[in-house]
DNA sequence: ACATCTATTTATAACTC
DNA sequence: TGAGTTATAAATAGATG
């Protein structure tokens, strides 16, 4: 797990897969004897390795002589219960990376339609995309356009308007003047009365640009 | 263990204890499992807490059975060279951990004469130095001439010496013009000869405030 | 094969809700 | 209490000697 996030499946190559097998053992083992000091429980690994005629545990063999004894005189119902811990425990890590999954689907979807978007502020056209593409790029859109808005607010009133003070711009949000000219929903207005064209020179440069230099189609055929 | 290293010791607290037992308990499964798929072994781990009626184990009751049941197949001569295998493993911790102190210890010591020596370049006398320090003191200072002239033996290659272009000085390395005077070894020439001023108006800051604003008193008495 | 180093991932202590 | 978040320590994959 580093250098490289490792998929979870048998190690092919012998020799890395030994190299493996002895750093996770050592860890292993100081994980268990880590639980056993932190918590005061009884604890135990075995594992069993072809590098090794005996197999290797935790901690030594009298003491785990004594955890297994306790667990052998446990009822076979009883036992079985933990069965069920452990199913619950791998389905609790499916559950989680699914989760994890789609988290990042929607993640990556983000950042490819944020490029995208880029791209068209400087000169891509946008006639290939689908309608799915165009959906979320809108929103995408209006998600950058909320994002200007309040921080026009917010410097609004942090600098009283005769002020003019020009603002200070964060990293990572595009900047733009505090003109006062307001923008709430620009683009689904724009979306539902594409033709209406308000003319008010407010030179918003990224909407100009996105609309201006290309052949702007998004028709009935697209809107139905 | 993060926001703080955690002390390796029983925690007393108990909803702190149950919560670590918790974490460390699914961490802990989950290198077992990680371990097993990895490099193929079979392995097993079992962890009694006062938290579950029965114990907690991967991978499953079955598993723990079939490796148990190796384990305990094997004669007890076997089982018992284990044992120096778990004390070796203890004193291999041990040894390590007694080298890093060594090496923790010694990279102290460098920061805190490197304060030192900072200070002594913004006023602070050196009366009060202990004999070892000073040693120290003047160790470090050699170290950092050393560097320089590695630095100015650099830049002279780089640029060639008509060109006379001012340096890029790398962050963490003290500046210095690149005048062409050797300065190999003062402190140690300095050191063996501390009444032969050179009196050559080299002008090196450093060394000029170092014995200039001071009773700078380095007699026979400390160097006998 | 083994120890060491470094970049990266993973585990997790403390915090928050 | 327990689940989720965040900052930091620990584990470790891959490289190197």
């Amino acid at each position: 797990m580093t250098r490289k996030k490792v998929k979870l499946a048998f190690i092919t190559n012998d020799s890395a897969r030994k190299a493996t097998y002895k750093k996770r053992k050592k860890g292993l083992l100081k994980k268990v004897s880590e639980l056993s000091t932190l918590c005061g429980v009884d604890a135990c690994a075995i594992v069993y390795s072809p590098y090794e005629s005996e197999p290797e545990v935790w901690p030594g063999p009298v003491g785990v002589q004594l955890v297994i004894s306790r667990f052998k005189r446990m009822p076979e119902m009883e036992q079985s219960k933990k069965m069920v811990n452990q199913e619950g425990f791998i389905k609790h890590r499916i559950a989680k990376a699914n989760e994890q999954l789609r988290k990042q689907c929607k993640e990556n979807r983000e950042k490819e339609m944020t490029e995208v978007m880029y791209q068209c502020l400087t000169g891509r056209g946008i006639q290939d995309l689908m309608m799915a593409d165009l959906h979320d790029l809108g929103w995408l859109v209006d998600q950058n356009v909320k994002k200007i808005e309040k921080r026009i607010e917010f410097l609004k009133k942090m600098a009283p308007p005769q002020q003019a003070k020009p603002p200070t711009t964060p990293p990572g949000e595009p900047s733009m003047p505090v003109d006062g000219i307001p923008r709430t929903g620009w683009f689904n207005q724009w979306m539902n009365n594409p033709g209406q064209n308000k003319g008010s020179g407010s030179g918003n440069e990224m909407t100009m640009k996105f609309h201006e230099n290309h052949n702007f189609m998004w028709s009935s055929a697209f809107f139905p």
